[in-house]
DNA sequence: TTTATTTACGAAACCGGTTTCGTAAATAAA
DNA sequence: TTTATTTACGAAACCGGTTTCGTAAATAAA
């Protein structure tokens, strides 16, 4: 760790200049105060100096930090990554920094974050639940801080405020009427989690979907994947080996459609033939796998670039409601051969 | 934009306690100089009344942040994703904060955010270069202000400072020679840029390959992308008609390697017979890509964390020299079946 | 010409921590 | 018992901006 050098502040340029360092500040942010010549050698020495002003020191009095907090349970996902990048397109263009932290899907990770943003490190939060959020005390406390929060895919019900989200439920619905169509009489649902709010509206779709084809449906046809990778592979294989043909299997999230791939591979069972496959997802990659997959393919980038564009309106308006903004952008159904034609 | 409610401070603490400001933060900091009742008392008010110490505060008086900057091309990248990934696992074992950027591959927004890290907003930075980025007086200008920075990935090998990094040079041979063996006697090389570091190694590990094993060396072998998809989609499907049986493909880069899957479908080529396929990539997917994809993967999680580790050495010590660390982590060539067996 | 207003700036407080330096009281050494 | 040292704390300056309030000089209104 090395000393930092003495950075160039609005002290020496005042001193350089002859002004009053209130003078200088103001000059710098336009203020109206300052007389246009004044502004402009202000301004001018400032460049040939290279003054960059501390943040830091900006934020404290302000009490505003222009960086916005985006708390999600993994990166290395299609979805996520594809709303980083809507996140980013905005923060850009506003002026905002981002922040990342992501929750692994635990709740200790996520409680611990939320508690430090209690300190005024940002402006705002964007934030996908972890799978094992339940409660939202954390959620709350922050709130009653004032630090806006906006929830993008994976929300809380309960906490009244901004909510952008997939048709989850209509989208599950649709794919699982289509697998019916195309013959399944039995049809997987792979889960995620009991409790998260996009799992709870996926099966819901499912669910109904199946009792107005005049399909029953049986709890033993909800795998649920713990997150736990080979436990989770070899509880999908015995359940596939146990399985008559016609089978359907709709995935409610994108990790966990490689498995059915593999467990079919490993099986010998066909894609479609055997088995038919809808999963959730964005993978660039879906039209090029053996077979292509049948997706639901969520606005990943327009949901963030949504979510952080109603958090920065709420940071930057006076009287911005956050409550009741509930928006929903619809998923697409993309057919592709891991359905029958 | 709510005004915040006033912040439960330092201040207020010494209050409540009768103790002064300074003994507080002292008692907080666990520093010696304070009796282990006092530090008791204090830490359990902090406790009880749930006190988060404004990091813009100390932020501005010790001149750190404790956060670190990520400047990287693009997210949305399997590489970069899992490299987050690596970073962050450090980032949160250490306490540090980290801050995303991406330069969309343009050099005006990677100058523009490394301009912003001047004002001592970051303690470190982690950077991969845009790949228009050829000159180096921004990273320079950066580094004169005793901001450590290390390079992963995408590195300028003019720039004095540690550099992370896989054996670009051997992966391209090794993928090379590993075609021409499998009967291909010409090999495209898909270029993604002519002078990023990754791109000018990778393109030379081929070159050399060629020239061991007799092959000539024609320009014309090399297939230049510019990041614009459907031209660059085009050029590849004019490249692939033109061309006769054997052929080898060696993608620089993952984002060429669907291309080639799209341009040999819309071309009935068939991979590996007609065409042989391999590229640097990190997808998931690849083993269940149609046919199988051979890929050269880098260790992306190894090469973030090991970036972020020895940055966060460089914040931690005394004095700790980057410039010498060039750490060279191999990437596996992972035979499918898009080479022949 | 006198009074009111506007313009353009400066002094000083402030944001909320950290750090330096000073010192009374307690303890140790002579 | 006297002197030196240590312990445990506090006052005040500091980090580098922003904001409030005050005012001389310039200009406008009466």
């Amino acid at each position: 760790m090395k000393e930092k050098i003495n950075n160039l502040t609005i002290k020496m340029l005042a001193k350089q200049l002859g002004l009053s360092v209130s003078t200088v500040s103001k000059a710098i942010s336009d203020s109206h105060e300052i007389s246009v010549t004044t502004k402009q050698r202000v301004n001018e020495l400032a460049q040939t100096l290279n003054y960059v002003p501390n943040p830091y020191a900006s934020s404290l009095r302000t009490r505003n930090s222009k960086t916005i907090g985006v708390v999600i349970p993994e990166v290395a996902d299609s979805f996520f990554a594809q709303a980083i990048n809507g996140i980013e397109s905005v923060a850009q263009e506003k002026g905002y920094h981002v922040l990342i932290y992501l929750s692994h899907e635990n709740f200790e990770k996520e409680k611990k974050i939320l508690k430090d943003f209690e300190s005024g490190r940002v402006d705002g939060v964007l934030m996908s639940v972890a799978r094992e959020t339940i409660l939202h005390h954390h959620i709350d406390a922050l709130m009653d801080k004032e630090v806006p929060l906006v929830f993008f895919d994976r929300v809380m019900e309960e906490v009244k405020t901004a909510k952008i989200t997939t048709n989850d439920y209509e989208s599950a619905y649709l794919a699982t009427a289509h697998l019916i169509k195309k013959g399944c009489d039995q049809i997987l649902f792979l889960s995620f989690s009991h409790t998260l709010s996009i799992s709870c509206k996926r099966l819901d779709g499912y669910k109904n979907a199946l009792l107005d084809h005049q399909l029953k449906f049986d709890a033993g046809s909800i795998l649920s994947f713990n997150n736990d990778a080979k436990k989770d592979y070899l509880l999908l294989k015995k359940k596939l080996k146990s399985i008559k043909k016609g089978l359907g299997i709709l995935a409610s999230v994108e990790k966990l459609a490689l498995p059915v791939y593999k467990a079919c591979e490993d099986l010998q069972l066909s894609i479609p033939e055997d088995v038919q496959l809808i999963s959730f997802s964005n993978l660039d990659t879906a039209a090029f796998l053996h077979p292509p997959l049948t997706t639901i393919t969520q606005p990943a980038f327009e949901m963030g670039k949504t979510a952080a564009f109603i958090l920065v309106k709420a940071l930057e308006r006076k009287n911005f409601e956050l409550a009741g903004e509930e928006i929903i952008i619809p998923a697409t159904l993309v057919l592709r051969k891991s359905v029958k034609g």
